[in-house]
DNA sequence: GCTATTTCGGCGATTCTTGT
DNA sequence: ACAAGAATCGCCGAAATAGC
């Protein structure tokens, strides 16, 4: 199996976004991607330039950053053409790694308006290496910018960023540098496409923790409702799990759980719903292994979100009785 | 059992950061 | 300038509770 790091570009509308053409929010002017062997050793790169067919002239901002002006991209491929050749290179068994999680969504979407057919697996799975990065080198969670990766790592910045095939090598050098293995299990599902049906619905087992993925829903509140997302059996050994405490939301937009295996233990889950391009509503639900401590974790986090409100409506409340005596003092004296 | 007030919960608006 | 994820704020209707 082969790793295909891709780094795309895009243009966008430079009149403002009631000039956005439906269906494609961006336009890709550029893609690059290096491959790698199974064992990080790089075989081959590729990259070509686009000329754009729906925004003709490039955004202010996007030919700052790119530092390229439209002239650049007359000789370029049209998209069909470009994605054909792109996608033939690939070969047939590689793997996606990508800086971010928007260039696949982006890709497909320009792969639809234009016409382009291909099929990708079912889940859609590839690697984001900036959520893999800070994984390794710092808390998970923090995203950093390439060139802020590149540079704390030491590496040479011998070439401009913002330029895909630049930025695709640099991504490489990333790849082929860290400890992969130690994170390889972390993929990440790409949700251009959802679920069609409920037996099509994802159940992505990482170890640790469970991601599921429902199909597509009418409206939110179907999707919020349903009983599949809302009941959850053991990952480990299929089982139903009764519900210790029952799905809350907090100020955000997560819904958060906790379950008990009789076999397994504890497991907390978080929900969220989601909106698809083609306006479906889906759940993506995590159920995570946890002890007493993480439950305690969640009850705080209930009991916190409670707190703040209460606080919240005090001040409210002082606030209402404070102008209210003013008012009064100031009746009296006048 | 009715009404007013308090508490809860869903969700949109806002902000921050990344991406182009 | 626009898209998307995550976190936070705050509104407002629903549910719960207090007061009668």
């Amino acid at each position: 199996m082969n790793y295909i790091v891709l780094d795309l570009e895009w243009n966008q509308s430079y009149r403002g976004k009631q000039y956005t053409v439906e269906g494609l929010p961006f336009e890709i002017i550029q893609i690059g991607a290096v491959k790698l062997d199974e064992n990080k050793n790089v075989q081959d790169r590729w990259e070509c330039l686009v000329r754009p067919v729906v925004y003709k002239k490039l955004h202010g901002k996007v030919s700052e950053m790119l530092g390229i002006s439209i002239n650049d991209l007359e000789n370029g491929k049209d998209f069909k053409s470009a994605a054909d050749e792109f996608l033939a290179w690939c070969g047939e068994d590689y793997k996606f790694i990508t800086w971010g999680g928007s260039d696949l969504t982006e890709f497909q979407r320009n792969m639809k308006y234009f016409g382009v057919e291909y099929k990708f697996p079912f889940p859609f799975t590839y690697y984001d290496l900036q959520k893999l990065y800070s994984k390794v080198y710092s808390d998970g969670k923090t995203r950093r910018s390439l060139k802020a990766a590149i540079e704390e790592l030491g590496f040479t910045e011998d070439a401009e960023y913002h330029s895909a095939i630049n930025d695709a090598i640099y991504t490489a050098r990333i790849f082929a540098n860290m400890d992969f293995d130690s994170v390889s299990v972390y993929e990440s599902i790409d949700t251009y496409r959802i679920p069609q049906s409920r037996k099509d619905e994802i159940y992505m087992n990482f170890n640790t923790y469970e991601k599921y993925i429902s199909k597509g829903f009418k409206t939110r509140e179907k999707a919020a409702d349903d009983r599949t997302a809302r009941s959850c059996r053991c990952y480990i050994c299929n089982k139903p799990m009764r519900r210790l405490i029952k799905w809350f939301a907090t100020s955000s937009k997560n819904y958060y759980s906790v379950f008990v295996c009789e076999e397994h233990g504890l497991f907390k889950g978080r929900m969220r719903v989601k909106q698809c391009d083609n306006g479906f509503y889906y759940d993506v639900r995590i159920l995570k292994q946890t002890d007493e401590e993480g439950v305690n974790g969640i009850v705080d986090k209930q009991i916190k979100e409670r707190e703040h409100r209460r606080k919240k409506r005090m001040e409210e409340h002082k606030r209402k009785c404070e102008n209210q005596n003013q008012n009064k003092i100031k009746y009296k004296y006048r």
